[in-house]
DNA sequence: TTGAAAGCGCTAACAA
DNA sequence: TTGTTAGCGCTTTCAA
């Protein structure tokens, strides 16, 4: 603000033209001859003209405006799908408006990004109100859920299957002749946890086991040092453990190998979930689902953009297949290095 | 857009007060009484009336929108800071718009960041073109580097003592009693890199010593492997090793351990700088020199804070001060855990 | 294709 | 304290 005083009309007066053809030069598709169009950037450009993007806005009804909500970066799945989300939304001319937001100031946030007239919302890592939920369906803007889902909720989603990742990690662990597998879980109320669980389940079950153990590290690296502990406290413990995300996952290997002396994987065999960038480092090399983030960001991008442009709000569902990554961090049931899920 | 149709108008209305008493209502201190502040909430509560930030930003001049720059997420220090920096504009009623930038796209972004209006700009893991700096100036937005500074620009910058950091890495490597100390650069452009190798020989010079061998790895994970390689490939090689960031550190001691099958500390000792959340982990416990984010990130929301109310954009330099964190990544020197900085 | 005119939703003088 | 009035900088009819 300050100081860009330079407006369409100062364009206009030096070029010699009306203020709409400045206005027309500067927007996609209107009709201005090559001369006129020619005339006004010359003058924009001698005067360091810049359209006002707010003003625009207003007049439009068109912000172009995306806020995402995060609520934690520590756990680096999250840092990665934001950069590669802002740069998929640059490109699309979409810019992203970011706001931190925990259980407690979420209804403050809802306010000001709706103040901001955003055209749609992403909500990653965070968990979503209710209350917000209804508000942005009041007003008619898309909201998608990346990496969650809520079924009642009239917001679309974006995950990976997560079933299937966890039937997955199920099978690769039985295979590898495990007899005490067991599992800890992120926040039992989210639908990434429940899903990996249900289908790690359903997984054992396929093979005629069970779960041995279970504990909850509520996806925090605090949490799921004290789920270990917990459940490889005892003599009797697992020889296999299937972790909810793979930020735990580092946790628990931490608490196995320097608090309790066990090897890994000739002790004790950890999976983890997500396939972050440390997962890959030379300190962990753990065995884990992948998610599709680039999918998934496609997946986010185009059901936004699709929204807005149709004007129609209606909930999508997008379901991406999850990948086995084999390290080391587990036993290995064959000498096969890679396997895909059957659901593509 | 699409549907928040209500506005200060249909709330008047409603309150059968003027419009301006409507928006009074809605702006700090301005002089309302309470029977018609009450009776504008109300109506605007039946309503469901939200101000509209973009009309308020446009008349008042003032778009509370500050532009963080940031160029990649991987090095887990960014993310944290985005999380802190983003947290603390919020309650201070700024918002974050966020662009990723790579040196290719400086341009397009700056030109987008003012179309929108942004109060000030913050830059963070991402190089300042003179361009950005030259055009933010003229506009009269403050800009501040974050960890990073440019010594014949305008911008501000704010950084961690990078110089005595360097230093207390040396005094401590050679109180450990080792004899070949090298180091491997970041990015060799960038202020933190010089600053840090220059204070870290100059800590060697102090205890009349000098480098032993030197390589670049340009801040990535890739780069940081190679340096590694070049550097310890040899016989002769160095005992100790000063890595320019956490980042590239965790690189270096994968290759140590796992490719040269070196022990750490036992055969090399390896300090990093930034105490980025990673360093505390099982898999690495790297001792490090820490950056203090929080101060830093206070720092960084005054400067800009300041700057934007009070309407005087000049240069301000912070430089706060860095610690040893002592881990196990290196050798001991004596028995003391934590050698504080010098300079408070 | 062009210019004139209206007006997006709001704040900020100004007078009352 | 209140209402009236004049815009902020732009897009978008509407006639020409």
């Amino acid at each position: 603000m300050t100081k860009n005083n330079v407006t369409s009309g100062d364009v206009a007066r030096l070029a010699k033209v009306s203020q709409s053809a400045v206005s027309r030069t500067f927007t996609q598709g209107a009709s201005v001859s090559a001369e006129t169009r020619e005339r006004v950037l010359k003058a924009a450009g001698e005067l360091g003209y810049r359209p006002n993007a707010l003003a625009r806005a207003m007049i439009s009804g068109r912000s172009r405006l995306i806020a995402v909500l995060v609520a934690y970066l520590d756990n680096q799945f999250y840092p990665i799908v934001l950069e590669r989300l802002s740069l998929a939304l640059q490109e699309k001319g979409y810019h992203v408006l970011l706001f931190m937001t925990d259980p407690g100031n979420q209804d403050s946030v809802v306010q000001r990004m709706l103040q901001y007239q955003v055209e749609g919302v992403v909500m990653a890592s965070a968990t979503l109100s209710s209350n917000l939920a209804r508000e942005c369906a009041k007003a008619g803007i898309p909201v998608v859920l990346f990496n969650r889902y809520v079924p009642s909720s009239p917001a679309s989603s974006v995950t990976s299957d997560n079933i299937e990742g966890g039937r997955l990690a199920a099978q690769f662990l039985v295979g590898g002749g495990h007899e005490r597998i067991a599992f800890i879980a992120g926040n039992e109320d989210s639908s990434t946890n429940r899903d990996r669980e249900a289908g790690f389940y359903k997984g054992l079950a396929e093979h005629g086991t069970t779960i041995w153990g279970r504990a909850v590290g509520g996806y925090t690296f605090d949490g799921a040092a004290d789920a270990a502990r917990e459940l490889f406290g005892e003599k009797d413990r697992p020889d296999a453990v299937f972790v909810a995300n793979d930020h735990m996952a580092f946790s628990v290997m931490d608490v196995l190998r320097n608090e309790l002396k066990l090897r890994i994987p000739e002790d004790v065999s950890v999976v983890g979930y997500d396939d972050v960038p440390e997962a890959g480092w030379g300190g962990y090399r753990l065995t884990t689902i992948s998610q599709p983030a680039e999918p998934m960001i496609e997946a986010t991008v185009s059901i936004l953009i699709e929204q807005i442009e149709e004007r129609v709000v209606k909930r999508r569902a997008a379901v991406l297949p999850a990948e086995l990554v084999i390290r080391e961090s587990a036993r290995l049931p064959g000498k096969n290095k890679r396997i895909k899920s059957n659901r593509a």
